[in-house]
DNA sequence: ATTTTCTCCTGCATGC
DNA sequence: TGCATGCAGGAGAAAA
């Protein structure tokens, strides 16, 4: 599942890419989230200048010969299977491979994506999905007075829903998904379903902070894991064997030997120890106002 | 206006 | 062996 760590791995991935000219460019017919542009053929003779990310999406600027502004930006979201693995021309396309580019170093870019939920588009026609995005978690403004902020900055009432789906919002803060969640989660000590309101400033200084370093963690190990995986495999290397919640329902804790448990918050399952992750019922009475 | 549920899609695990 | 069922999830759309 490509959270924010998972889409700068593959970001980095596409360096030996960097500079180098579209000669072709194929693509299946199935529709993803978003039908693919008929227009990918225009890439042909453009340059990869530089790819960017925001958020989960990753953007390719593609330049003209000799051109110093960019000429068109690709737009692409993994989704929840998506891939961007590096093959050669005479590579079998596998099934599910939905969009196929060629550069002129016979490096073939494959967009891979079972399930269909990523997208492939022009980033000029995305604006309504990148326009309303939030804060990028590792940039300087997110912290927990950014966190309580939003909590209680909104229009009328504060935000009383669990904070586990505050922290997935991405009109609030970017990037983090049902893994990183679970995880951030647990190292801060919060049960995730506790409503938002009722944090105060030092339990969400320490949920950012963990936010921050879980993440920031998870981008190491897949840099050093990216040289292992044979491009274009999203299963191998990556962050599982360090998680301590996610997808260990049923397992000791590894704090207090405890077994996890998991429920259901707003339709994702959510593991937690109900041990180390109390429950909070009561506005604090402290740092109110 | 805000919050929950539904929906898209396929692969995999489970159960009869 | 095979088929039905359920679950996984990013995130917008629809429903509550």
């Amino acid at each position: 599942m490509p959270e924010l760590p998972e889409v700068e791995t593959t970001k980095t991935s596409l360096a030996p890419l960097l500079g180098h000219t579209i000669t072709w460019v194929n693509t299946s017919q199935k529709r993803l989230r978003e039908p693919l542009p008929d227009t990918l053929d225009t890439l042909v003779g453009l340059s990869l200048g530089q790819v960017r990310r925001r958020a989960k999406y990753l953007l390719l600027d593609f330049y003209q010969p000799h051109s110093h502004a960019p000429d068109k930006t690709l737009l692409i979201h993994l989704g929840m299977s998506g891939s961007l693995g590096q093959f050669t021309k005479s590579t079998p396309i596998r099934k599910h491979d939905h969009v196929m580019i060629g550069f002129d170093n016979d490096i073939t870019l494959h967009y891979h994506d079972p399930r269909r939920f990523g997208m492939v588009m022009w980033a000029k026609d995305a604006s309504s999905y990148l326009d309303k995005l939030g804060i990028e978690p590792l940039e300087e403004g997110f912290d927990g007075e950014y966190l309580y902020n939003r909590i209680w900055q909104t229009p009328k009432r504060p935000i009383t829903r669990p904070i586990k789906s505050v922290i997935m919002e991405q009109k609030i803060v970017v990037g983090v998904g049902n893994i990183y969640a679970a995880e951030s989660l647990f190292l801060s000590g919060i049960h995730p379903a506790t409503p938002a309101n009722l944090l105060n400033q030092e339990q969400l200084n320490h949920l950012a902070a963990h936010i921050k370093a879980i993440l920031t963690k998870a981008i190491e190990v897949g840099g050093s894991t990216l040289k292992d995986f044979s491009v274009g495999d999203n299963q191998t290397g990556y962050f599982q064997q360090t998680l301590l919640a996610y997808g260990r329902a049923g397992n000791p804790c590894t704090i207090c030997h405890l077994p996890l448990e998991t429920m259901q918050i707003s339709g994702r399952a959510s593991v937690f120890c109900p041990s180390c992750q109390p429950l909070i019922t009561t506005p604090p009475i402290s740092l109110k106002n």
